[in-house]
DNA sequence: AATGAAACGTA
DNA sequence: CGTACGTTTCATTG
């Protein structure tokens, strides 16, 4: 079938209006305003992209009063004129169609939508297909079989296409009654009067009844209540009249629809880049240019024009030759609906059908054809991509796996630079090789994406090979990404039952505590609101030390906790953020989070995400669990093995950071202390506080754990006091006194900032780099930041190398000592595993042999390995 | 609806 | 003005 033309007829002005209130201010650097044009802009590109018409044409409003205004001199009266910063912005608007190359009427006497009717009617009875584009609902009463109204809904990107059917929903009237049910409904925005006393409701129900307004006012004695037939009848001419102020002129436009001269063929673009330019919208100029450049083949839009293709069969002999196969996803809004597949020397395509059915079960076969789920899971093809786990992790629910990654250009870019927040590959693509990917719309991204990542790969394992950094890539992250991929997949069991009980109880708590805070504050108010905690706390009760911020009263737990014991309602203010906190986040967040596909919680592990090298958790975050107070374990007892045969076995790294410290400092006394398996915070107390170890009180060993990591941070003498209760003479004391007698480690940690701040970036243990160019800030504040960051990172960034070691090789060695064991978690220190109960000797015995040896080191490396039915219940193993 | 601040959970 | 994170809530802003 022969697809009818499609002319496109857009409402210049009420898309302007539109935009200009929905965007912030925006202005060329000389001053001009510019945010309408700019909605306006984007819009019309993003209409001629997804809906590219054969013609189309931009009405506008001529200047002077139009016969409506001649009619009825209150109409659109409450209407202002345009704003200040609006005005000019009508001139542009006109350069801006011409320069689309679009055509441009108006007509004096008449608005917009007049015309438009009056085209948009010719054009039908031509047989076109007629999209009218506007922000302006009323013209939907202009739907037909053959024209559809495009209206914006809040803001310009957001659009609702109103169809026939869409109409009849939505009204429950034919689009020809639109103009009826204003008339008597009335519309305050046009200032249209209707009958006062009658809504949408009421006229929507006379309607549909009697069809029109007309035909109402002829059977006004079939009305029931005499209360509408009053008011009708009362009201007669007003009705009247604000239905011809309502409808819009049909066909009456002395307008005449030109099929040649409203033909659109493509962009001007000499003038619509110099116009771009002009008005500073660079962001869309470059979007513009990347697209005609990649989207010089075919416009068919059924097949998405991309880069030529051949059969998966011979994509995949390539590749098998040469051991190289190039990955990319297709995506819809997080979704993998395609992948795009190539050998370096030629591409496929393939669609993966389950995108559009619910998300499949893990056991359900799922929309990944057979032959290239065999290809996908091969793991001697050697697959590079971008995120290739979160490929992975939708491959897997759609029931295919990736096996086998060779290369991750997002690893890549993130080994290379850790302090940029995105590594997706259109970046890459621009900054490494200066090629832009096209957007979603139009080509088929995948397909670009997948044709650029042979040069993509070549040039950053250029730079990674400059840098040293080739092995951490191939050795540590890319090989950690399949290891995490599993673990994610496996996810967490999670006590359901015991979550709800809690959820309950934490609610009762809640009640009870707002009905006493209530009582004690005199009023009510929101305990979650800091603003109104501040306000009843020191204004309304006045109590004393209330510190401020920079916008109100300070309330984090530090400045109550100084009050607690003495006011009621600061203890009940605190219970409420604990009691709340756990609730919301971990109970209720936990309980969304259950997948029930599987009945457990899968976190998603971000590898490219922190400065210093270690993991972060999200979705939900499951490194934050509690663990400090009663309570919180509560939440931590609701993490459990899989099954009766099962135990969870958990194995941390006792003090790693301060091990490194020892490793890195060299200071012999520390060292030894290591080596001789001592106490290491009771010997921090003997020293600082002048004692022998064995003298060395609870109290006191508290208080040296706490400078020991004070000095890893490089914590001041305030902020020590401050937590450990002292004064800040005698923090400062204690900080003194840790450096006199362990001198080594102060030389150390200056050293190290030094020679960042010669290089420029620290460095890890596994040559990691964090690049620190805030070093060289004149602001002190931003300076001294990033001296503790640089003091920090090789211990804290280390520490995450070495595990992230052990994980690979424990993922290697796992299968050889227990068929069942699973890697769960990571928390940057500690492994969670899922062990079946007779393996657990076994398997502790290789998890701590394995972490313990990650590394080579100066200093030993304990690991302690616990065991038990859920995550707070742990007992030692042996 | 999107953003930022404040608060608070972890290593 | 102790490093590294993620999530929730409220409040502000469009």
């Amino acid at each position: 079938m022969v697809e009818k033309p499609r002319l496109l007829l857009v409402d210049g002005n009420s898309l302007l209006h539109r935009a200009f209130h929905a965007l912030p201010p925006l202005m060329t650097s000389d001053g001009r305003p510019t945010n309408a044009i700019y909605g306006l802009a984007q819009m019309l590109v993003s209409l001629l992209e997804q809906h590219p018409p054969q013609a189309a044409l931009v009405a506008f409003d001529a200047p002077g009063p139009t016969l409506r205004h001649q009619e009825f001199a209150e109409y659109k009266a409450t209407r202002k004129p345009a704003p200040e910063d609006l005005a000019p912005q009508f001139s542009m608007a006109r350069e801006l169609v011409s320069a689309l190359g679009l055509a441009q009427a108006e007509l004096s006497g008449w608005e917009a939508d007049d015309l438009i009717s009056s085209v948009a009617q010719q054009a039908e009875g031509e047989g076109y297909e007629v999209i009218i584009v506007t922000g302006d609902r009323d013209l939907v009463q202009l739907v037909t079989g053959h024209t559809d109204v495009l209206a914006t809904i809040r803001g310009v990107a957001d659009t609702r296409l109103y169809d026939l059917e869409q109409v009849r929903e939505e009204y429950g009237l034919e689009p020809g009654q639109i103009a009826d049910l204003k008339a008597l409904a009335g519309d305050s925005s046009d200032n249209i009067p209707g009958v006062p006393g009658i809504g949408p409701k009421t006229a929507t129900a006379l309607l549909q009844q009697f069809n029109s307004v007309e035909n109402v006012l002829e059977h006004l004695e079939e009305i029931e209540s005499a209360r509408v037939r009053g008011l009708l009848a009362k009201h007669r001419e007003q009705a009247l009249l604000s239905k011809r102020l309502a409808s819009l002129a049909g066909g009456e436009a002395p307008l005449k629809f030109d099929p040649e001269g409203l033909r659109w063929q493509g962009y001007e673009k000499g003038k619509l880049r110099e116009l771009l330019l002009d008005l500073e919208f660079s962001r869309l100029l470059h979007r513009l240019e990347s697209r005609t450049e990649a989207d010089t083949g075919t416009d068919d839009h059924e097949s998405v024009p991309g880069p030529p293709t051949v059969p998966l069969e011979e994509v995949v002999a390539l590749a098998r030759r040469s051991g190289h196969l190039y990955l990319a996803g297709e995506w819809e809004k997080g979704a993998l609906v395609g992948l795009a597949l190539s050998s370096g020397e030629q591409m496929t395509y393939a669609f993966l059908g389950a995108a559009h059915r619910e998300p499949a079960l893990f056991s359900d076969p799922g929309g990944v054809p057979e032959q290239l789920s065999m290809v996908l899971g091969d793991a001697g093809l050697g697959k590079a991509g971008s995120d290739l786990k979160n490929l992975d992790r939708r491959l897997r629910e759609q029931g295919a796996v990736l096996r086998g990654y060779r290369f991750d250009v997002t690893l890549a870019d993130y080994v290379l630079a850790s302090h940029r927040k995105d590594h997706t590959p259109d970046k890459l693509a621009a900054e490494y090789l200066g090629e832009h990917l096209p957007p979603a719309v139009t080509a088929r991204r995948s397909l670009h994406e997948v044709a650029l990542l042979p040069r993509l790969e070549t040039a950053l394992r250029q730079r990674l090979r400059d840098l040293g950094q080739e092995w951490l890539l191939d050795e540590i992250e890319v090989p950690l990404a399949t290891v995490l991929a599993e673990m994610e997949a496996v996810g967490i069991a999670v006590d359901a039952e015991a979550l709800q009980r809690l959820d309950q109880h934490f609610g009762e708590e809640l009640e009870r505590l707002l009905e006493r805070m209530t009582e004690l504050a005199g009023e009510s108010f929101n305990p979650d609101s800091p603003q109104q905690v501040g306000q009843v706390l020191f204004e309304r009760l006045k109590l004393p030390g209330g510190k401020r911020t920079k916008t109100g009263w300070a309330t984090g737990a530090a400045v109550l906790e100084t009050l607690a014991p003495e006011y009621e309602i600061i203890r009940l203010i605190l219970q409420n953020r604990e009691f709340g906190k756990l609730r919301s986040t971990y109970v209720k967040g936990l309980l969304a989070e259950i997948d029930p596909r599987t009945g457990r919680v899968h976190t998603t592990f971000e590898q490219a995400v922190t400065a210093t090298g270690r993991l972060s958790s999200r979705s939900p975050n499951l490194q934050n669990i509690p663990i400090r107070t009663e309570l919180g374990r509560e939440i931590r007892a609701c993490f459990v093995a899989g099954g009766p045969e099962q135990v969870l076995l958990a194995a941390d790294y006792s003090q790693i950071e301060l091990r490194l410290l020892a490793h890195f400092s060299k200071v012999p006394s520390l060292v030894e202390a290591f080596q001789a398996g001592q106490d290491i915070h009771a010997r921090t107390a003997a020293l600082i506080f002048g004692v022998t170890p064995e003298a060395v009180e609870p109290e006191q060993r508290r208080i040296a754990k706490t400078v020991n990591y004070a000095v890893v941070y490089g914590m001041g003498s305030q902020a020590l006091a401050q937590q450990i209760g002292v004064s800040r003479a005698e923090a400062s004391d204690f900080i003194n006194h840790y450096f006199e007698r362990l001198s080594g480690v102060k030389e150390y940690l200056d050293q190290v900032v030094a020679s960042a701040r010669e290089q420029g970036y620290v460095q890890t243990i596994c040559g990691r780099r964090r690049y620190l160019p805030e070093l060289h800030s004149s602001n002190t504040g931003v300076r001294s930041y990033a001296e503790r960051a640089a003091a920090n990172t090789p211990l804290q960034g280390s520490a995450a190398d070495l595990m992230k070691m052990a994980m690979v090789r424990l993922a290697k060695a796992l299968p050889g000592v227990s068929a069942r064991a699973r890697l769960l978690l990571q928390v940057h220190d500690e492994l969670v595993l899922e062990v079946p109960r007779e393996e657990l000797a076994a398997v502790a015995a290789l998890v701590k042999e394995i972490m313990q040896s990650a590394w080579n080191l100066d200093i030993p490396l304990e690991v302690e390995a616990k065991a038990g039915d859920n995550w707070r219940d742990l007992a030692e193993v042996k």
